[in-house]
RNA sequence: CGGGGCGUAGCGCAGCCUGGUAGCGCAUCUGCUUUGGGAGCAGAGGGUCGCAAGUUCGAAUCUUGCCGCCCCGACCA
């Protein structure tokens, strides 16, 4: 992409109603722009991170075996009366009427839906285990929101559903989504950690929020410090075998937010010197419910035994559009965002520090056409800007990679590699940069 | 939902108290100079002062109502 033909308003100032730094950087960047509280119009830089986003969270979802399908974001009133939470979700969920009078609503959420679509086809245990996933907008109509697009009204989320007919076989799906969840958050840069979340009225220990560690976080929590250094298990696991023990290993140290926080228990079990109090920013939340929906639903599959008895559910939930913000947090300077590799909108910044100079032209077009054919999405700054402000901009917006081409250092046959994440410069021949970037690739 | 605050040019703000018909910086446009870390000079364009009533000869300024947004708290992916 030629940034002179790209859309990217970039703010110099920043606007005062962002607080945190992840919204500044968002707004300062180009990235998003508000269009009403808690609701952001995705301009393009923002949206090419938002899609890179949620196609690691695909890949990973779909490695451990869920099954990518769409669902509306409106609802029929009926289906949430079904189970009763219509009329308990209260003033957050937005409720609208068509034409004809008939109650909507614009989801938050869809247990309900799943389960219908569910209970439609699926009647035996042989259909079993299933795992059925979307990526959707969703609408909850916060009192306060604020944080940007880490606590917005309308919000961009992957909720996985899982069915099986026991509870063991509930305990697999589980597993199967907590290591695809470290998976998917290593991926993406971050350090999350697993932590044990209210279970609500089914009880027992399948909940767990996950948590990036942030100042700027939104709760308390309290951990093992091993944890934070853990890492993931990566993508060659057998998905089909026991996962127990791989989860076992992450819930065994103590991880709890405020509200599960149980501070005798935290000092009996956690050293002094291990002990971990911080701010966290939610960004996944998985929670194994049982019969809660498929029971009043009547989803009921029937069993070895002949039997039919409600299917046993589970749901996942990772917050796509949030990550963009726990990710700047995790991940800035005091100049700008610093993208993870994987999620950077382009690949690497090639700047043209003098257009119009022939040579220079040259070299920035060769550049330009062997990186792009490389797969390696590079933003080419062909504008003419001054030097300082082409700095300013690729380090505020936070491509891994900057290639400076400019006057003196072609005449010296040079361009100068910048990783952003560091800000060590090389300086070295063009083929030399070139065939460096795409052995990445 | 309680408490506080703010709406004046694309962005950041001053002007309001003490009414006299709008200003500064950045950005934008033109010209010249400059050219490796958000340039300089000169000129130009751009605002029904959130909306609506009211007071007044006259309202950005005073009064009332409404709308929007932000912050603190309670709440939440």
């Amino acid at each position: 992409m030629r940034l002179s033909r790209f859309f990217l308003p970039v703010l110099k100032e920043t606007p005062t109603e962002a607080q945190i730094v992840s919204h500044r950087l968002m707004l300062r960047a180009g990235m998003i722009r508000q269009e009403a509280a808690g609701i952001y119009a995705w301009l393009p830089l923002g949206f090419r991170v938002l899609k890179k986003v949620e196609q690691v969270v695909r890949e990973e979802m779909d490695r451990a075996g869920a099954i990518e399908l769409l669902m509306p974001t409106l609802q029929l009133a009926d289906l949430w009366r079904e189970s009763g939470r219509y009329d308990a979700y209260g003033p957050e969920m937005l409720r609208i009427k068509d034409r004809h009078e008939r109650e909507l609503l614009y989801g938050p959420t869809n247990e309900e839906m799943i389960t219908e679509i569910f209970r439609a086809y699926v009647k035996s245990y042989k259909s079993l285990p299933l795992n059925l996933y979307h990526m959707q907008w969703k609408f909850r109509d916060e009192q306060r929101p604020r944080f940007g697009v880490m606590r917005g009204r309308e919000f961009y989320m992957k909720d996985a559903y899982s069915f099986d007919l026991d509870e063991a076989g509930a305990r697999r799906a589980y597993n199967r989504m907590f290591i695809a969840y470290l998976n998917a958050f290593a991926r993406l840069g971050l350090k999350a950690v697993p932590m044990r979340a209210d279970t609500g009225p089914i009880g027992g220990d399948l909940s767990h929020e996950f948590i990036v560690l942030a100042e700027t976080g939104e709760s308390q929590v309290f951990c093992h410090g091993d944890l934070v250094e853990m890492g993931a298990p990566g993508p060659d696991v057998d998905w089909d075998g026991d996962l127990q023990p791989l989860v076992d290993r992450r819930t065994s140290l103590y991880a709890a937010t405020e509200e599960m926080h149980d501070p005798a228990r935290f000092e009996r079990e956690v050293p002094a010197d291990r002990r971990l109090s911080a701010r966290g920013i939610e960004v996944g939340h998985i929670f194994y419910f049982g019969e809660k929906y498929s029971a009043p639903m009547r989803a009921v599959v029937t069993g070895p035994d002949g039997q039919d008895r409600p299917v046993q559910m589970g749901s996942y939930g990772i917050g796509v559009s949030r990550l963009l913000g726990a990710i700047i947090e995790a991940s800035h300077d005091a100049a700008g965002v610093i993208w993870p590799d994987g999620v950077a909108p382009f690949g690497l910044g090639v700047v043209n520090l003098k257009p119009g100079d022939p040579a220079v032209d040259t070299a920035c077009e060769r550049a330009y056409a062997a990186l792009s054919a490389a797969g390696l999405e590079p933003l080419y700054d062909d504008t003419f800007e001054r030097a300082g402000a082409k700095f300013a901009t690729m380090d505020l917006i936070g491509l891994p990679w900057q290639l400076v081409i400019g006057p003196k250092g072609t005449a010296a046959g040079e361009v100068e590699l910048k990783r952003r994440a560091t800000g060590q410069r090389e300086t070295l021949s063009l083929e030399a940069a070139l065939s460096r970037l795409t052995a990445k690739a």
